[in-house]
DNA sequence: AAGTGGACCTGCTAGC
DNA sequence: TGCTAGCAGGTCCACT
């Protein structure tokens, strides 16, 4: 599921709101990705602080140390004043004083890991190789172009890899090729600068406008107030095989790379 | 060293 | 109606 749109979409719908809560209980789940490091008696009594997203990773920081939380494939967070006994797929509760935060992960690639610092095993090792966050003002043309040109990868492949650029999923990678004009299957080392410099542009305001809609709801995601995104349905290559190009009219194709689907307009996208 | 494929886990849908 | 194959928003790790 979640991209950067969805995760920071999360974040902003309760950071906010956790801020200075006091964590009365931990409860946990069927295991996630990774253990969660702690014993959860001894994060009782701690206070949160600051929300942050870094790539796809939300850190919500406490007195002593952290969490830091993936929303894998599937997974969702909510943060409400009651929250319903816990569910089959209901895997982590932070119950504090204001309220029950929640991961809802049914196929459990998701993580929640206490850490002593962002800057701290496990968390660093974890958020390290992670490439320039899209919205740095770091990240232009320039940047995309000299790091797609050390790889001969697909560039569609090189921008999943989250390496170079974090937060483009395969929803958003496919869509920013689309609105860059670029085919998925160009060679990363072939791309010109130029053409760099629109994709860059591309990523962004995918992203932006995704994150305007409140993200993406294939099927599960929602944010902490439970509610839905709508980008999904204003995609312009996403999903939409066989279906006509909302530009050229020319069928949309599925086709598959590094082991996932990739959907483009064989006419408005060029190697 | 970069590139590729498998692994993790569950649920839903399309097709027979 | 019921079963099965295929597919799903991510990313780590082992191997070539």
């Amino acid at each position: 599921m979640p991209e950067l749109p969805e995760v920071e979409v999360t974040r902003l719908s309760f950071g906010e709101r956790i801020r200075g809560a006091r964590v009365l209980a931990v409860r946990l789940g069927k295991p996630l990705r990774w253990p969660l490091g702690a014993e959860p008696s001894a994060l009782v009594g701690t206070t949160v602080g600051e929300t942050r997203r870094r790539g796809k990773y939300l850190w919500l920081a406490l007195d002593r140390g952290g969490l830091l939380l993936h929303l894998g494939m599937s997974g969702s967070l909510r943060f409400a004043p009651e929250a319903p006994p816990p569910g089959a797929h209901d895997h982590f509760d932070l119950v504090t004083d204001r309220g029950t935060l929640r991961l809802t992960d049914p196929r459990r690639f998701g993580a929640v890991v206490w850490s002593e610092g962002v800057d701290a095993a496990p968390a660093a090792r974890l958020l390290a190789g992670l490439g320039i966050e899209p919205f740095d003002e770091a990240f232009t043309g320039a940047h995309l172009h000299a790091a797609l040109k050390r790889r001969r990868v697909a560039v569609k492949t090189a921008l999943l890899a989250g390496d170079i650029v974090v937060g483009a999923g395969n929803i958003y990678a496919c869509e920013a090729l689309f609105a860059a004009g670029i085919d998925p299957r160009a060679r990363s080392d072939t791309l010109s600068r130029p053409r760099c410099e629109r994709l860059a542009a591309a990523v962004r305001a995918t992203l932006a406008q995704a994150l305007a809609l409140g993200g993406s709801t294939l099927r599960d995601f929602r944010d902490a107030h439970g509610t839905a995104g709508a980008f999904q349905q204003q995609t312009a290559v996403y999903g939409r095989e066989g279906l006509p190009c909302r530009v050229c009219g020319r069928a949309i194709r599925r086709i598959v790379q590094a082991q996932r689907s990739t959907f483009f307009c064989p006419r408005c996208q060029k190697r």
